[in-house]
DNA sequence: TTATATCATAGTAATACGATATGTTTTATA
DNA sequence: TATAAAACATATCGTATTACTATGATATAA
């Protein structure tokens, strides 16, 4: 039940780009790599994925770099996760082309399908731009305990 | 994301043993690996996994195989897979023993601890007894959909 | 004694993971 | 117009995990 360095890796990514955009501009990924202490050459190949997806945009040659297509309600983590990720599912059988002759008269199964709904549900009710929100909170220094997004 | 075969094939034969019980008796590995069809050889590999846990018992020679030591109820289908596959944490990062120095201020790591959360809630909401019940629905051909467990 | 079962451990092919390495192409700017 | 800075594209690589198979030892009912 693990997530990949290559969904986390594209999350703080993301993330990075909503937290440090500004109108027009575009960043580095050696920037991105050097806050999030991370390999710029292995977020080059993760930022490929975003960029053929579209959902960021390049600029190439020096003063280049990404930005986000678009704005940062537009994405859940869910959709960053299953881009970089594939599927979300927690077994083959529950995903959508799979067939198991089993299937009708497995009770295993159905302990499958709750995971997968309760996993996508949390990962579809978040918007990049509430995790973004949520780092701000927290670079802030909370004088007080709460709980967000 | 995914639950190895492993987990998946330890949960499948507690509930084939759940099933298949009956007062005093023993059910071998060939049994339960002919109706689940899984490997015999691998399926003893699993099961000697709950045995050190003390999860079955096991009568060896002629005439020997498994039992659940404990009743179904006092089995959540949580237990089972955190036996078998480790812990079930999405991330290292939200496990116990774990500790990364940019934590306080990670946005991110909320929401692992949210899959966690939500993955844990269903997985020992469950227990084998009630999955059994679930199964011998199922068997029992379905004359009106009912969304039990 | 024999056959049947559990128990224990080693091996193995295939794949995935988490990168690194090496280079090509584009383009702002000196 | 040359240079350097950036994105872009592949190839390679060590390690670990996965999902088994193989071989044999041990216990025991009949």
């Amino acid at each position: 039940m693990k997530i990949s360095t290559k969904g986390r890796y594209a999350l703080r990514l993301m993330l990075d780009l909503a937290i440090n955009e500004k109108e027009g501009e575009v960043i580095r990924i050696k920037d991105i790599a050097a806050r999030q202490q991370i390999s710029d050459k292995y977020l080059e190949q993760i930022i490929s994925v975003l960029n053929r997806a579209g959902y960021v945009r390049s600029v190439r040659g020096p003063q280049g770099g990404y930005a986000l297509k678009r704005r940062p309600e537009e994405y859940t983590v869910g959709m960053i996760l299953r881009l970089t990720e594939g599927s979300l599912a927690p077994v083959p059988c529950v995903e959508e082309e799979f067939f198991c002759e089993r299937g009708k008269q497995c009770a295993a199964q159905e302990v499958w399908k709750k995971i997968d709904d309760a996993v996508s549900g949390v990962l579809d009710g978040i918007t990049l731009a509430e995790l973004a929100e949520l780092q701000r909170e927290k670079q802030r220094g909370r004088t007080e305990e709460h709980d967000a997004v």
